[in-house]
DNA sequence: ACTTGGCACTCGCCGTGGCCGAGTGCCAGA
DNA sequence: TCTGGCACTCGGCCACGGCGAGTGCCAAGT
């Protein structure tokens, strides 16, 4: 009773900041917030609630803001997930459908996202690690350089240049071409490098220690480059949050640059229908103790392609963002498994 | 020569501002630069500067800064191009040296760029308008799909979903391969939609109002789709120039954000081995009033294969931006032309 | 045991006013 | 044409003081 009163106040009050960016008192709290008891009690509780941490005065005789910690617990006890409206879901649906291919879908993700949420957004390219191999085609560039072009069942293309040891020519080319292809197709790209170094035994010796290992190398590569791939937009919407920065703005956007970074950010949720936040110094990232981070897995079925989020300042509106990422992450999803 | 010595108290009037950021006044003009006269002369020097619009002075009792017109003047006449280091020109190269593809290439240069000048770096994908054809590839993706996958003589790998009326299947696709190739190797690309429009003759009829419409259309959006891509990096760098920016930071960052700007600033600049610089509202950008842009074309001989360039504040080195802008596009060009 | 109104206190914000100094413009003399 | 001198202007800085929002505590009420 006492303690639902206490975790009412604090709702209030991350509320009523995140709104307006300004410290709130107790007076104001009590009566925007109906309820039902004096400034003066509120007073009692705010005075609980920063005794156990949830919440501070920026200086004396100023209203309280959350910290981290109450950020923390508004997210996991006190919020639900607010259901975006059916014309908002139509409206990500019909911008997400204009793609015309898989750079497009992830553009495409990435300033919808930005848009939504007001924040700056990121998506991970797509992991290629459970995409099956389709087709290989081989193709001499020089009498030395050998050009793999691998297509996937999802439409996606990755090329590789091959510089040879030996010399190379179209035949030789051609003849790989037939190998790869009766050998992978249809095989997983996660698993088609292994593939590739078990079957040097059926190709001609001479060609083995050139090819082989370098193709292998070549699939072990894409997986790796387009899963570190990411793209993001909204930078702008950083400058909104100009107060709650000021000066760390440099190193936050420097951090943004980073593409470990972003990894780290997003790719560490890769679970499809469950959004994690990640608020303050939980992010692990020194330049981002001031921001929030909310981000999910999107793919059909539990495994996840990518990841994708957005990184936004603590004061955000927690369940409105957790909506919008959720209600994207779904989306593309949906696109890429139909492909 | 009293007409050179006003443009030599110009010239320390920006190289002064754009070190100090701070309005520079008479007196330390006289003690900082050798001029040889006192500063009551070249306060009627700077009189007459400002008279003719070249410099002015933030508020009364301030010294005076360079007006668009004065960096304008300084650029045009008044600076050389600092040449780079020789250490400068060989970490350029090395750098760039180990890119592994043409993405590679595009995003080593333009990090490279905003390294070398702490600015915002921009650099456009190259153009596919002269690339020649090298092999075309047709997969099919689906009982309508198909997927056409071109290869050009530079390296780079296009790829395109087709969604045909009619059904398609694997004969047809190994038809459109032989046939499509026949015919469109070595030829460029930009006229290689004409070609396709050509060659439906020879086509089966039944192929023809599916195919070669579509293909054409491929090619030709291909050759768009590449040249309005941009790469762009160190926007951090923008807020470095906090005080020549304040509040107009965000609307700067929203425009860097859109294709089309960037495209308008470096899309224009083709010519290879010149590097033109637009000032204040020469960039045409209502939101890009108060930042310089310095760009060029790069690609091997006059035809630049695209533009890159940088974004900064008025208020910056002209000189040395101006000589790693052209260093950095020379050994990009060559890098490109070597491929 | 909680809640409430009252009250004294704290402290950041903001507008005022005065001082300082950099920088200017002008002028008379070299 | 250049130079030194001189009066003037005005933004930046600081110290001061009033205002008001907000707090903490306490004693009384339910």
């Amino acid at each position: 009773m006492l303690e639902d009163r206490r975790l009412e106040v604090l709702r209030a009050i991350v509320e009523d900041f995140v709104l307006s960016n300004e410290p709130v008192g107790s007076k104001a709290l009590a009566e925007r917030h109906s309820l039902g008891v004096s400034p003066a009690t509120v007073r009692n509780d705010m005075s609980a609630l920063e005794e156990e941490g949830y919440i501070t005065q920026p200086h004396t005789s100023a209203g309280r803001i959350p910290t981290d910690k109450g950020y923390r617990l508004f997210v996991d006890r006190l919020s639900g997930v607010k259901p975006l409206s059916r014309a908002e879901r139509r409206a990500i649906q019909s911008f997400l459908e204009g793609a015309v291919d898989l750079d497009d879908v992830v553009r495409r993700s990435v300033r919808l996202l930005a848009q939504l949420t007001r924040q700056v957004a990121v998506v991970q390219y797509p992991s290629l690690s459970s995409s099956s191999v389709r087709h290989i085609e081989v193709v001499t560039l020089g009498p030395r350089r050998l050009l793999m072009v691998i297509i996937t069942d999802t439409g996606r293309v990755e090329q590789r240049i091959i510089d040879s040891l030996t010399p190379v020519d179209d035949e030789i080319a051609s003849e790989l071409r037939l190998t790869l292809n009766r050998d992978l197709v249809g095989q997983r790209l996660a698993e088609a490098s292994d593939v590739v170094i078990a079957l040097s035994d059926r190709t001609r010796p001479e060609l083995r220690p050139c090819v082989t290992t370098m193709t292998g190398a070549v699939l072990e590569a894409l997986v790796e480059r387009q899963e570190e791939r990411v793209a993001m937009a909204g930078t702008a919407n950083l400058t909104r949050a100009t107060v709650d920065f000021a000066d760390s703005l440099r190193s936050i956007l420097e951090a943004l640059e980073e593409q470990v970074v972003l990894m780290k950010l997003i790719g560490s949720a890769r679970e499809t229908g469950t959004v994690t936040v990640r608020i303050g110094r939980e992010t692990d990232v020194d330049a981002l103790r001031s921001t929030a981070v909310v981000a999910t897995g999107y793919g059909r079925g539990p495994f996840a392609l990518g990841g994708m989020g957005v990184v936004g300042p603590m004061r955000m509106d927690y369940p409105w963002t957790m909506a919008a990422v959720r209600a994207v992450a779904k989306y593309v999803g949906e696109l890429l498994g139909a492909d």
